[in-house]
DNA sequence: GTCTATAAGCAGATAGAC
DNA sequence: GTCTATCTGCTTATAGAC
């Protein structure tokens, strides 16, 4: 479509195009002639730099997923949890900015590439498959799952390894259910769940329903939501978005 | 691949190659000399029947999700539930067979299908994306919702349809977990839930966790668990099992 | 390091014989 | 209704001039 930005460098060029370009449309989707276009340089570029698209796509795969978490210190910041009050109002601070962050991502929309591209059959070439998960889990899955540990096993320190984890993914599980059943949900609803005013209420409903599992009590939990309404959750998201726009 | 099964008919051999083909490798990467090559029948016989690969894959997903619905009437039976007690049983009923029929498919996996095509390019194609919609929201989640939504309000019979309506996420959105997030939750815990033994303590934990968030006892839940145990859990998955392969 | 030109192959769709 | 042969357009990758 769009071309002839200005380019310095010719690698760079096409870095950027094959970021824009294999997030939105997949890697099978897109052609070399294609992401030279948008780069506004030459078709041969790409194997002179990087041998082929496939390399090509890998290498973008990491850059993305490397920088996606350095945009995410907000709810992963590890800062210490003294108590059991802390640690709710730190579930109710990950539910809220992590829905927020799969559902409107600001940067490239790495849930659709890797849902997309762990299921498609790009991922029968083992070097794909590899970057791809390795880099999700390192930079993506496992930074999100230490810190719901961490807030877990505050909550319930009698709780074991397997046990936390599970409660883990049953949160992760309620937040990205909206993401990969975006579609169908918005038919069956007939609103879509990623806009307000349902949005707000999605947020609340999945602190509220993971809180509950764990045992916490209704007072505890409104009182930390409305101790939160309007400060923390806010300034955190605040936090993300600009955070976010800068990288 | 494999080829010359007998055919009684042209068209419906073209249907069952499609079938195997779709689900498994998705409609980009399916050629249309693959299909008819599978099928044992001659490339031209594509266009004859059905006009193009894109309509063979429309009527496709339609016979693949209507057999489904056929294939789950267990979970699903709406089978009305008179009281409390019952109904936590039929909610782990339910987190059990569908972690059960979402994880381990007998059929085609109609949940990589749907995944894999509803975030592929194929689905820029109104055509192919009404018809995978709709077929996946009336043959496979509605009845899912529904069902989950009935339990639900027998449990809190003073919650409303949305509310109602986001538990049911809730539920689907641990188990569909599972599925989505499965080659990045192997890597991230060394080993894949979806096998046993850590499979049966995926379905115990769904199922738990909800009734917690349900506001079960820990004792009603107890008590169902062991009351299931090697009764109606086990012979609801083999109704499941014995339904789905003659199917 | 960047360019043009082209190779080699596969895609979906079609024309026309039978 | 099924076949063969072919058309047109696209893909990735490469060879070689500059």
């Amino acid at each position: 479509m769009a071309v002839a930005e200005k380019k310095a460098n010719a690698r760079d060029a096409l870095l950027e195009a094959a970021e824009a370009l294999f997030t939105t449309k997949g890697f099978e989707a897109v052609s070399t002639r294609e992401l030279a276009e948008q780069a506004g340089v030459n078709l041969g570029t790409i194997q002179y730099h990087f041998g082929s698209k496939t390399q090509l796509f890998i290498e973008t795969i990491r850059r993305v997923m490397s920088r996606r978490r350095e945009q995410q210190p907000l709810f992963l910041d590890n800062r210490p949890i003294a108590s059991r009050a802390q640690a709710i109002e730190e579930l109710c601070v990950f539910v809220y900015s992590f829905l927020e962050s799969v559902c409107h991502p600001v940067g490239p929309d790495v849930c659709k590439l890797m849902y997309r591209e762990c299921l498609s059959p790009s991922t029968e070439d083992p070097d794909i498959f590899e970057a791809l998960v390795s880099s999700v889990v390192n930079e993506f899955i496992r930074p999100v799952d230490q810190r719901l540990v961490q807030i877990v096993t505050t909550l319930q320190p009698e709780l074991g390894a397997d046990e936390a984890g599970l409660i883990a993914h049953s949160v992760i599980g309620q937040c990205s259910f909206y993401v990969t059943h975006r579609p169908f949900v918005t038919r069956l609803r007939h609103c879509d769940c990623t806009c307000e005013p349902t949005f707000s209420a999605v947020q609340r409903h999945v602190a509220t329903f993971s809180l509950r599992a764990l045992g916490v009590s209704e007072v505890e939990i409104e009182t930390t939501l409305r101790r939160l309404q309007g400060r923390a959750l806010e300034s955190d998201a605040q936090r993300f978005k600009k955070f976010s726009q800068r990288g």
